[in-house]
DNA sequence: TAAAGGATAATA
DNA sequence: ATTATCCTTTAT
């Protein structure tokens, strides 16, 4: 078992749109049943509170969107489309409502099928609404630093299947490594 | 392009 | 209790 250097609370309490673009890069580390399940992440999108109509939080603190009002650092795993789990990760201070929903992968080590997805990144890194409030710091399922620095352009564009947010359906708040070939559409 | 599928939240 | 809605995928 290798040495991680886990991203601090401290990173997801800032700005979201920040910590969706920092987040590029970084490792996703979910370890089950011994076998530890590792990708880098190269695709991602901003929620950004109660006031865009495309998060959830925006409905106001349900059942299920409190894990977004709560402190940073933590999972928010939900079902959609009654078939796939897609994962967040909550950002800002407790009661902001915002989060970063990781929608690709780049496979990097035991990790089977696509990644190119939020339903089929969680489906390959066996992430399902158990993780759903999940600590992000915890000893199973993190987030690190990668562990050689690397350089890359970041693409910003409209977020993906919010149509229906009106105003917001068009807010660059969707980011993605330029060029790489594990994004989940162009 | 449209159906699928389950949970969630609003309506009653 | 019933219904509309959904940050997607897969199959026609």
């Amino acid at each position: 078992m290798k040495r991680y250097k886990k991203l601090p609370r401290s990173f997801y309490a800032r700005d979201t749109a920040q910590v969706a673009q920092d987040l590029l890069g970084k490792h996703l580390v979910h370890v089950v049943d011994g076998v530890e399940r590792h990708a880098r992440i190269v695709e991602a999108e901003a929620y950004i509170g109660a006031h865009d109509l495309a998060s959830h939080s925006s409905k106001g603190i349900t059942p299920r969107t409190a894990i977004m009002y709560g402190p940073p650092g933590f999972a928010y795993v939900y079902l959609i489309y009654g078939m796939h789990h897609c994962m967040n990760v909550v950002t800002e201070q407790e009661g902001h409502g915002a989060a970063v929903l990781l929608r690709a992968l780049e496979p990097i080590a035991n990790v089977d099928g696509n990644t190119k997805g939020p339903g089929l990144l969680c489906r390959a890194m066996a992430i399902d609404k158990r993780m759903n409030g999940h600590d992000l710091l915890s000893e199973d399922f993190f987030i690190a630093e990668p562990e050689t620095k690397e350089s890359f352009s970041i693409v910003a564009s409209p977020r993906i299947g919010v149509a229906y947010a009106a105003d917001w359906a068009e807010a660059h708040l969707r980011f993605h490594i330029e060029g790489n070939p594990f994004i989940s559409r162009k």
